[in-house]
DNA sequence: CCTCCTTTTGGAACCGCTTCCGAACCCGGT
DNA sequence: ACCGGGTTCGGAAGCGGTTCCAAAAGGAGG
């Protein structure tokens, strides 16, 4: 910027001005910019923003970007951040509260607001990493003193298992998330509920995984192993997450089984591609988009977010794993 | 920072020396530590960037996030970044070379190094709208001057063409990619001088789209609608993408015709979910995981990356949809 | 011709931090 | 008591910008 100014002739300040839409004569303003383009100068966002204190940026912490869910939530985050003319600064991957404690530290200065998702955080880590004024969004669980978005895991599967039953389904069994995730509790939680209400056992058949459609695939073996020898199948495999399902199935199919002829298989999130396979995927829609648009809105908002949690409802998409016979195949949105 | 300094009765150097495993007497650095937890004191990175010029931040510039091509870049962009420990500093979504150069400004000062891939970046806008120091890995197209990392498209869709050959089919279409699209040209070449190679005609058998998975479906629709009013069906469709050959199947399926009985269908790009479509999606697979891997290395490699185009090779994948008739269904990776 | 107002420009403080350099201090050794 | 050496710390100069304030220049009006 300096060898800017001096070769145009001017002071730093003009420079500065030219750069910003700032009064300054018109062939002043030729010259610098002549004289900025042949030297390749363009201005540092950094410095810019260390006394303007905006950054155009919104820090997303995530547990992981694996997977589809994960995909759809940062495209979402990106099409509200660019949107409003912002940018996305990502971390993904963390494992354990000390590298997300890095994460947030490493914001600091260089987001003007933060949307967290992370099972590790808690106020107690957001006060301790964080500069006290900087806005946050927590996406998912409801935390005292900060701001969150999520849906009601709980009232999801629930609908879910309730629609299943409507369809005949007796033998409902749940293929649970990871032991320690929110999420995966109340999803569990939920399906318990209703089956209790709709007056239906369900010991033996909460099974356990992970999330990942390797353990999708275990429990779809499990199952079709567990037939083989004898013991009765589930009407149902209503599973934690679409991934899941998605190993289950191809599990399932892999042995011979028909669904949703000799098991129905459901999921959870319906991620995009779920309407895409055959059958197509019976599942319980998050807002991720929704939930993006609003969660940006609140940062950006003046005076920042109001320390709320708001919990926008999912919606039960009914497909043909089910076996609700519901002929049409999925179509583009 | 001062206020820290002021609080614990020392210099700000003392509190930068705390924070940075400088040497600090033993009880002064804990009264400082003491002060600054009280207080919420972060130190703000974009300031220790400023005179370090430092950022531990890659910056990612991409034509868009929707879709799991991109969704599987982006993914192993954060896996090398984050083993390397840096993060990502994210902008998609640009239509236009407008976009493009905001994007790319606002990465001054902000990272220590750039991936960008968009139809509009050559060399030209680079130089323009880029600092000369920062390096820059391209994704896509060689490129004068600028270092670059891609695959051999036209390469891979002649593999498949091949394939497809060897299977029997005569009568092979391609479902094009959007026009302007280098990678969508490339594919498109590929099948046309393997077919041509073959002795195999290529007349009527292009078919526009534009890498949607809607295009790919009207594309199917059209396919069985022809059919229907008697003209030949194609023996098998090679698309220029996952997204439209998943489109095409869900069309044709939608249609009453059998994949890959009535027609084989086959992808490009290999993306995750392929797998456990039905019938698992023969595709031409792109290492996105080595190629995000090599472009971390090259921009944090001493001096910068050299300004050289490392192809890197693609991989047939033969799955179900081609009618190769491997019963095994995917498995997880 | 002088005054006053506008427009354009330069000087300099400051944003929050790192780091070089030197001052102050404490130690043992002579 | 003095000196050399090591340790701990403060002062201050930047890093690359923005912005307030004042100064210089150029008219218009009296």
């Amino acid at each position: 910027m300096r060898d800017v100014a001096r070769r145009s002739g001017v002071s730093i300040a003009t420079v500065s001005r030219v750069f910003n839409g700032g009064v300054v004569g018109t062939e002043t303003r030729a010259s610098v910019e002549q004289v900025a383009r042949t030297l390749r100068y363009v201005p540092n966002r950094a410095a810019r923003s260390l006394n303007t204190a905006r950054t155009h940026t919104i820090g997303v912490v995530l547990p992981d970007l694996y997977g589809a869910f994960y995909s759809e939530l940062l495209r979402g985050l990106d099409a509200a951040a660019t949107g409003a003319g912002y940018h996305l600064l990502v971390t993904g991957s963390h494992a354990g509260i000390d590298e997300l404690a890095a994460s947030l530290q490493s914001m600091s200065g260089r987001v003007d607001g933060l949307v967290v998702m992370s099972p590790d955080a808690d106020a107690g880590v957001l006060e301790a990493n964080l500069p006290a004024q900087i806005p946050v969004v927590l996406f998912g669980a409801p935390e005292p003193g900060v701001a969150s978005c999520g849906i009601d895991d709980a009232v999801g599967a629930a609908a879910m298992v309730r629609h299943l039953v409507g369809l005949g389904h007796r033998r409902i069994a749940h293929l649970a998330g990871p032991d320690g995730n929110r999420d995966a509790a109340e999803r569990l939680r939920g399906y318990r509920d209703a089956m209790r209400a709709a007056g239906l056992p369900t010991d033996g058949l909460v099974l356990a995984g992970d999330f990942t459609e390797a353990a999708g695939h275990r429990a779809g073996e499990a199952l079709a192993a567990a037939a083989r020898s004898g013991s009765l199948l589930p009407d149902a495999l209503f599973a934690g997450n679409d991934a899941m399902a998605i190993g289950a199935i191809s599990a399932l199919r892999a042995a011979g089984l028909h669904v949703p002829q000799d098991v129905a298989v459901a999921g959870f999130d319906d991620v995009p591609f779920a309407q895409y396979l055959q059958p197509a995927l019976t599942s319980v829609h998050v807002p991720t988009v929704e939930m993006s648009r609003m969660a940006i809105a609140a940062l950006l908002r003046d005076g920042g977010p109001r320390p709320e949690a708001s919990t926008l409802p999912t919606q039960l998409v009914v497909r043909e794993s089910c076996g609700a016979g519901v002929p049409v195949p999925g179509r583009t949105a």
